[in-house]
DNA sequence: ATAAAACCTCAAGCATACTTGAGGTCTAGA
DNA sequence: TCTAGACCTCAAGTATGCTTGAGGTTTTAT
């Protein structure tokens, strides 16, 4: 049981066979193989998949997954520090993207039904106040 | 100056032309039309384009979104409560997925390198751990 | 009045992330 | 040993969310 195949893992992680292949095509795992060219998966890769689904779950694109997941080491096996190391700069990264997502809130609250309709004074109208004066107006939006 | 265009829309919200038709296509905006056919968004659609654009990083569909902004009344111009009300319902959204990632943190954390290998004491073998007690193996992966 | 810029529709194309299927190999239990 | 089931590769198909482009109309500034 030390072995673990892809169908353990499909199960496990109801992710199809094709998608953990895609995965590895993808540079995002790379299990063993056994002489005959079956895959083999480590429990570290079984981490992995639970990672890449949860920050799926989140907007991450696979290669920004690969991104992030590359701060473990290539060589040896993940330890818990490393772990807690990735999952403290993924955990700051959601809180950067709620944070843009609360000031956006907040910025337009104050527009509900102001009734301001010239450049100079309305929020929502004036391209410099949707991103806190970054001089761009679409700035906002990229930042969230 | 209260008639907003789909040009200026586009450079408020840096989202091409051709995506806000999409948006309004898949029934996410509804602008009005002048005479001849041209689009006249209002200040709530330059709301929601913000919105759709904040949950769409947080890896929320365009269906999704649509459900999302459907709590908005159709038939007047949403209110500031709308609005809170709305925003406060995507926080506990968005929570509820941070808590499934805290979730899985802690789970995993207890089995980097726990060295167990069968299947009825490693939590990562074991599919009842993965969703604490649901049963199913793959219902973490479909929470979070 | 006219010309540049902005707008329109509709259709095709593209990237991402899968899913499906054909055709074949490996492995484990009866 | 044989055969069902799990695995393999490779290629094509699908859904989502844009992007691009052709061909034409409307608006705006001079």
């Amino acid at each position: 049981m030390a072995e673990i195949s892809i169908g353990f893992l499909s199960k496990r992680s109801g992710l199809a066979h094709s998608t953990l292949r895609n995965y590895e095509d993808m540079g995002l795992l790379s299990p063993n193989q056994t002489r005959s060219g079956q895959r083999r998966y480590t429990k570290s890769d079984m981490r992995r998949v639970a990672f890449i689904k949860a920050a799926q779950s989140f907007g991450y694109t696979l290669p920004q997954i690969k991104e992030i997941l590359s701060i473990l080491p290539d060589k040896r096996t993940p330890t818990l520090g490393d772990w807690q190391t990735l999952s403290a700069n993924f955990k700051t990264e959601l809180d950067r993207k709620i944070r843009a997502l609360e000031k956006l809130r907040d910025t337009l609250d104050g527009c509900i039904g102001c009734g301001c309709l010239s450049l100079s004074t309305c929020q929502l109208y004036n391209k410099d106040d949707w991103a806190g004066q970054r001089g761009d107006g679409a700035q906002f939006l990229k930042e969230a």
